[in-house]
DNA sequence: GAGGAAAATGTTATAATATAACCTTTGCGA
DNA sequence: TCGCAAAGGTTATATTATAACATTTTCCTC
């Protein structure tokens, strides 16, 4: 995926119709304030914190207290429609909302962009040395932090 | 290493040795505070946050403030003598203080033990994704949750 | 050994992130 | 239409982290 030069309108319009299907299969409800945060997240390729959100939310209807944010934020998390990003304690879309799957996240520190990849050689390899050591895994957290192809040439 | 059964004590002397020894390498001081906080890091092979270590510190010595914490735990960061745990919001001791390596932290939330490995077959895997679209990694943050051996079994 | 810069620490205040607890409203099936 | 469960509103507070400035200590230079 080429995140540089993309139709980002439609990026957002794909996901979320793939999304609103899947809430309806599985019976949940993409309400009005979750429908929105989940479009705000989706503003770009960036990854916004719950106080971002909250600001963009106050902006446009006044009054908002943090709980509104993070409980959305929950049900999102627990839909598997949005990442947190551990080491920027924020809040990414998931491009492929399949429940629960194992990702890395490439965050570029010059523009923000964080790319979810998911990589088979990767997930292996840490599949392999948790068996070897008789770890069970139930999350799987990797975050490579550095410059991305469009940064780097800058 | 097998951490649940091992003798801690000498674990933790040989690593405030080798530590020690770094500092006179390297021209830098291992103060009063810093060696203390490393210590009180050192208590087990747990991860603990700012203000765990900052109560333990409270608690032999009066008053202490936030930002005493924070520096040392800066201090010992920056030559790599600990690891900042993302996921926890924490530090744990690092067993091979030479600065920066690519490391994984295996976190069992039974039991609250926090792994450090390095496993080549991981940090190939995600070089070689990384370089496959031209990512410059500066940082590889690899936490994997889960349960330890001694945590699955009980 | 006195002067002075740099490093370290102390102190105060506040920013940023997140959750607990309780109450009200809404949606929806019995 | 009654009543429950889910969602959302509201208030308060917990947790994690840093900014800014004052003081002390270290240690080099003369
Ligand atoms: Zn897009
Ligand atoms: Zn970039
Ligand atoms: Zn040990
Ligand atoms: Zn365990």
């Amino acid at each position: 995926m080429q995140l540089h030069d993309h139709d980002h309108d439609l990026c957002l319009r794909e996901a979320l119709d793939r999304i609103q299907a899947v809430c309806h299969e599985r019976g949940v409800k993409l309400t009005e304030v979750r429908r929105r945060i989940l479009e705000l997240i989706w503003t770009s390729h960036r990854a916004y914190g719950a106080y971002d959100l909250l600001d963009m939310l106050r902006a446009e209807r006044g009054r908002v207290d943090p709980p509104t944010v993070y409980r959305a934020l929950d049900f999102l998390l627990d839909q598997g429609f949005i990442h947190r990003v551990e080491s920027l304690n924020a809040f990414i879309g998931c491009p492929l909302p399949d429940r629960s799957h194992s990702v890395q996240f490439f965050i570029c520190d010059g523009c923000g962009t964080t790319l979810e990849a998911q990589d088979r050689g990767i997930t292996q390899a840490l599949e392999r040395s948790a068996k070897a050591q008789g770890f069970q895994v139930e999350q799987k957290i990797v975050e490579l932090r550095g410059r991305c192809a469009g940064c780097c040439t800058d």
